[in-house]
RNA sequence: CGCGGGAUGGAGCAGCCAGGUAGCUCGUCAGGCUCAUAACCUGAAGGUCGUAGGUUCAAAUCCUACUCCCGCAACCA
């Protein structure tokens, strides 16, 4: 079983084009693991507690759970339009996770993992937070924005997370895979370095915070964002659920031979990934062998700077996928950045890819393919006569670019497999080019020559839909049922190969996948 | 000496971990083709791979120093 999870996002606010990214990215490489024929379970959802939405809630008037269920209609509509396709859904004020949560805490508490202390400080009134010295400004007061800033002295709750970090270092060096991409774990082990010797909080009294999860052991206090965020990766999986949950067998998700991936920005891997979830699990009692994977992705930059609600230069993807189409959307997101690492947003760069990789060379392949079988051999297809170099060539293009996108799947290189995809695409447009059938098509005698280009064109087509479909699975059906490719959404890796299209195979009509998308020039 | 990333033809990127003729897409220019979504194909111009050293038979790639840009610095994907 493939355990694959996304962050879960906090839905204090819309989703934005970085949280499109990041489920879009997983979907795809579920759908990946799908078609390689691997059983998967793809978790996603949001967090839904915390003080900002209890902030948020206040200001508009409402309960936070009407809140909450507003915003996360924002998400799920979002997820809908963008076919992504989770199988598990998570939601922290679900009752199961709340017991999952309370389960694990009173564990950790029986085994003396976790401990109430004091903390006094500089606390923000208008904020609710405590301030660090970080947080003054240059004069080294702290400045109008934290509005009265008090002494005040709360009584927390804390997690040993001190006795972890011995264990996490260790791990880490020893861990090839633990966190993609290399870069990332040598950031995370210099984090540690330099912050091993303190504890978490992981509580706020009521009378700061009243939305969440309340101590099993105390009452007065509600658990913070770690052991309750953090949890859903293990909750909605099962993990100590009753039976009749509802919910997936852990012992099958959570597994050794194939450890569970968490899909994560680049801005969570430290401290909450990196080093508190690893310890909590391990607390927990995970051995090494069931940590999960973490793969830390970058952000997409507007013009080169972080997005941010401030700068107000937020790409609403949902707009994007009204004014584009979900295809463009979705086939850019994967596209145009390098896994792990960040990139620019660029409208202009959407439109172009879209235009020229799925519209002029993928869609106008299969165009011409099917038109010309239709126009030249009636629409039917047949395996035709002797196969030459040039046939050869093609099939070996094939073959390569198959290798070539399932090796950059593997490694979750996403935009280099679409690459792969797109070499054979060219290929097969210059072996067009090179046999001309619309001139073998005027010789009687070439009647075998023409069938077995027009073959290969049409088969290439049809192992491109499959290839393409972790992206873009509504284009990709709709490339298989212009061919009238029988069981498509079956199709499984192992089946890709050659003669797809049966002799004899009679192909559907042509009409334009990937229309272009047309930008019109703004008026002078 | 806080940490990490980046600097490659006009633009955007890959290559760097495991050194060996500098690659892709867009754009530009010149041809060709006509089956196709004004799509497709071929060819050309354009880079001393941020700077300065070092290691090596050989450096975009390894090492050292420096410059500039970006992000993070314990709850923004």
């Amino acid at each position: 079983m493939f355990y694959l999870t996304t962050a879960i996002d906090y839905t204090n606010g819309s989703p934005h084009i970085g949280h499109a990214y990041e489920k879009v990215l997983a979907d795809v490489l579920a759908r990946y693991r799908r078609l390689r024929g691997d059983e998967v379970f793809f978790l996603t959802g949001v967090d839904q507690h915390g003080q900002k939405v209890q902030q948020t809630a206040e200001k508009e008037g409402v309960h936070p759970a009407t809140f909450v269920k507003r915003t996360t209609r924002k998400f799920l509509n979002l997820w809908e339009k963008l076919g992504v396709d989770y199988d598990g859904w998570a939601e922290t004020v679900d009752p199961r996770h709340k017991a999952c949560v309370q389960g694990i805490l009173t564990g950790l508490k029986e085994r003396g993992l976790l401990y109430k202390k004091g903390h006094s400080g500089h606390y923000s009134v208008r904020q609710e937070q405590f301030l660090s010295d970080r947080d003054r400004g240059e004069s080294g007061d702290f400045g109008p924005e934290w509005g009265e800033v008090v002494l005040f002295e709360e009584e927390n709750w804390y997690f040993k997370l001190s006795d972890q970090t011995g264990w996490l270092k260790a791990y880490l060096e020893s861990c090839q895979d633990a966190v993609l991409p290399l870069f990332r774990k040598a950031e995370l082990l210099n984090a540690l370095e330099r912050n091993s010797g303190t504890d978490l909080c992981i509580s706020r009294p009521k009378e700061r915070l009243r939305w969440g999860i309340e101590l099993p052991f105390d009452p007065d206090y509600v658990t913070y964002v770690w052991f309750d965020a953090l949890i859903n990766y293990v909750s909605f999986a099962g993990y100590q659920a009753a039976a009749d949950a509802g919910l997936p067998d852990f012992s099958r998700l959570w597994t050794t031979d194939e450890r569970p991936v968490h899909i994560i920005g680049k801005d969570i891997l430290v401290p909450a990934h990196g080093i508190y979830w690893l310890c909590m699990l391990h607390a927990m009692g995970f051995p090494d062998a069931e940590m999960p994977r973490l793969l830390v992705h970058g952000w997409w930059n507007i013009r080169g700077e972080k997005m941010s609600k401030s700068l107000g230069n937020i790409v609403d993807p949902d707009e994007l996928a009204e004014h584009f189409g979900v295809a463009a959307l979705r086939y850019y997101l994967m596209r145009d950045i390098s896994t792990g690492r960040d990139s620019d947003f660029d409208l202009d760069r959407l439109v172009m890819l879209f235009n020229t990789e799925l519209a002029n060379e993928l869609g106008n392949l299969c165009n011409r393919a099917l038109n010309m079988s239709q126009r030249f051999t009636a629409g039917v297809l047949g395996h035709g006569g002797e196969v030459t170099a040039e046939d050869e060539a093609l099939q070996s293009s094939l073959t390569e670019a198959t290798a070539a996108w399932r090796a950059a799947m593997d490694e979750f290189e996403v935009s280099k497999a679409l690459e792969a995809i797109n070499r054979h695409v060219a290929h097969c447009n210059g072996y067009a080019e090179r046999m001309k059938p619309w001139e073998l098509n005027k010789d009687p005698a070439q009647q075998e020559r023409l069938a077995t280009v027009l073959y290969h064109l049409a088969e290439s087509v049809a192992h491109c839909a499959v290839l393409l479909s972790p992206v873009l699975p509504e284009a990709a059906a709709k490339l298989a049922d212009q061919l009238k490719l029988e069981g498509f959404s079956d199709l499984k890796l192992a089946d890709l190969k050659w003669g797809l299209l049966a002799e004899g195979h009679a192909i559907g009509k042509p009409k334009p996948v990937f229309p272009r998308i047309v930008v019109e020039e703004p008026a002078e």
